[in-house]
RNA sequence: GGAGGAGUGGCAGAGCGGUUGAAUGCACUAGUCUUGAAAACUAGCAUACUUUACGGUAUCGGGGGUUCGAAUCCCUCCUCCUCCGCCA
């Protein structure tokens, strides 16, 4: 959500941001919702006044009673009643107002951030580090993964479709190992990288999904139990973000650094084909999210340094990489900049989305009230960012396409540890 | 699921329906004292909106109601505790 005093005083930049994110009728909204605040303001005072009216004259009434005086205590009730006329009028209106003003506010996407190019779809994104690593050239014998995951028995999606429906993978014999190592990879680095580790909820209520953004809006996209008014998470940033909802953080706390692995539930609408075959989308899937708090002034040095980190985990697996940077018609609602990273898929022979990392700036503490004390003493939004560090079902995919052989899978050295064998046979 | 009890400021803990945004203690901050520290003493110490300012308004788990007036009474939802039942 974005601040009332940035809409105030800062329109023309807004404007042209909101118009790179395709955003209709820009000017008008900020319009409205400026008009709105202002009649927020004025029947506000409005109302404070008669109020404040109406308490002096209980107190009054409070006294008069107490010295006997009934009968003057009467006649002044009626005068109370009056004005309670007023205001229970004035605050239908001001509550409606109000109201509004939330729902027009909620709508607007964050700013862009001014390094964000113009554009519309994923063509446009800008590619800020073009492919890092080895692509090896696997001939035309290559398999993609869903077809290895046959050969070899790694996961099983018509099994997934009997237990459950379409998009609920069944890891088996070594494929589920081999999940298990990654998570358990990804974790050990994050905890060495200094994100504290938790295992959060994988439901969330209203308010922690309206936290992060998710609401309104967006509950199409997310499983919900209607039973007991809750959202299965679409990934951890919801849950680990909302930890820190409503909370008044020192300057010596930052940076606040978590990190969680959790299955995320995304129900996903529409697209299907070769985008949707094997592991490349599905409705549910394991991820490791890792999440910081910052103070505003380091927020884009933390944004860089999330960034180096998944690069590193992404060269510890040699997977081939190259990173994007977002621009304004591909990034998210909340977000005023985005680098996502691709794996090479060698057998599909396409990029394949495995992380994406983000700085919300303001926008999800506004809603979070999360806010730090500055050395005067005043309360000041901070900022979150996240990223996935990083989602599961891809990098498989990529590990089994590039690492295929003719006698097996290759495991990557880092991870043997954790498996306990060097191939998938 | 059934029966009781409880939810107040960072924590603990008062609070006959009427100057209670809220006693008191602890913690915290500043000052005095001290070579320094501790102790003691003094002062300050919730959040948000609003006002140029003085100030005003709202918030005592959430929402609604009764009343001239609600932290205090009523309804409802949520959470926690105790007991019973069920269960990984």
């Amino acid at each position: 959500m974005l601040l009332l005093s940035t809409i105030r005083e800062e329109r023309e930049r807004l404007l042209e941001g909101l118009a790179k994110r395709k955003f209709i009728d820009a000017a008008a909204t900020l319009d409205k919702i400026v008009a709105l605040d202002d009649e927020r303001k004025s029947s506000q005072t409005q109302l404070d006044q008669l109020l404040s009216e109406q308490k002096s004259l209980s107190k009054e009434i409070g006294d008069l009673f107490k010295s006997g005086k009934a009968e003057e205590a009467n006649v002044m009730k009626v005068k109370v009643a009056e004005l309670k006329e007023k205001s229970s009028i004035l605050e239908e209106r001001f509550k409606a107002v109000k109201s509004e003003l939330e729902t027009e506010l909620l709508g607007l996407p964050n700013l862009a951030h001014t390094s964000v190019p113009a554009g519309n779809t994923e063509e446009d994104n800008e590619v800020v580090q073009d492919l890092t690593g080895n692509i090896l050239d696997l001939g035309d014998d290559a398999m993609p993964h869903w077809d290895l995951s046959d050969k070899y028995g790694i996961f099983d999606l018509k099994l997934g479709v009997k237990l459950t429906g379409a998009g609920f993978p069944v890891f088996k014999g070594q494929g589920a190992r081999l999940q298990r190592s990654l998570i358990n990879f990804f974790l050990d680095e994050a905890s060495n990288a200094g994100y504290r580790e938790y295992v959060p909820p994988l439901m969330v209520n209203e308010n922690s999904a309206r936290g992060t953004g998710q609401l309104p809006d967006k509950e199409g996209q997310m499983y919900y139990v209607n039973e007991d008014d809750l959202y299965l998470i679409p990934t951890a940033e919801v849950p680990l973000t909302n930890i820190y909802r409503d909370v008044i953080l020192n300057e010596d706390d930052f940076p606040i650094k978590m990190c969680g692995y959790t299955p995320c539930f995304r129900r996903e609408a529409g697209s299907y084909g070769a985008d949707v075959k094997g592991l490349n989308r599905v409705h549910q899937f394991d991820k490791i999210e890792i999440v910081q708090v910052q103070h505003p002034e380091k927020s884009y040095e933390t944004l860089t340094q999330m960034c180096n980190y998944i690069e590193g985990l992404l060269q510890k697996l040699e997977l081939p990489y190259r990173i994007l940077r977002l621009c304004s018609g591909d990034l998210s609602f909340a977000s005023a900049l985005t680098f996502d990273f691709e794996v090479y898929s060698a057998a599909q022979k396409r990029w394949l989305e495995v992380s994406s990392v983000s700085n919300f700036e303001t926008f999800q503490t506004n809603r979070l009230k999360l806010r730090y004390r500055n050395e005067e003493g005043k309360t000041t939004l901070a900022h979150t960012l996240n990223g996935s560090a990083l989602a599961l079902p891809r990098i498989i995919a990529a590990l089994l396409e590039n690492n295929q052989t003719s006698d097996g899978i290759t495991i990557p050295n880092v991870l043997r540890k954790y498996t306990g064998f060097d191939k998938i046979k």
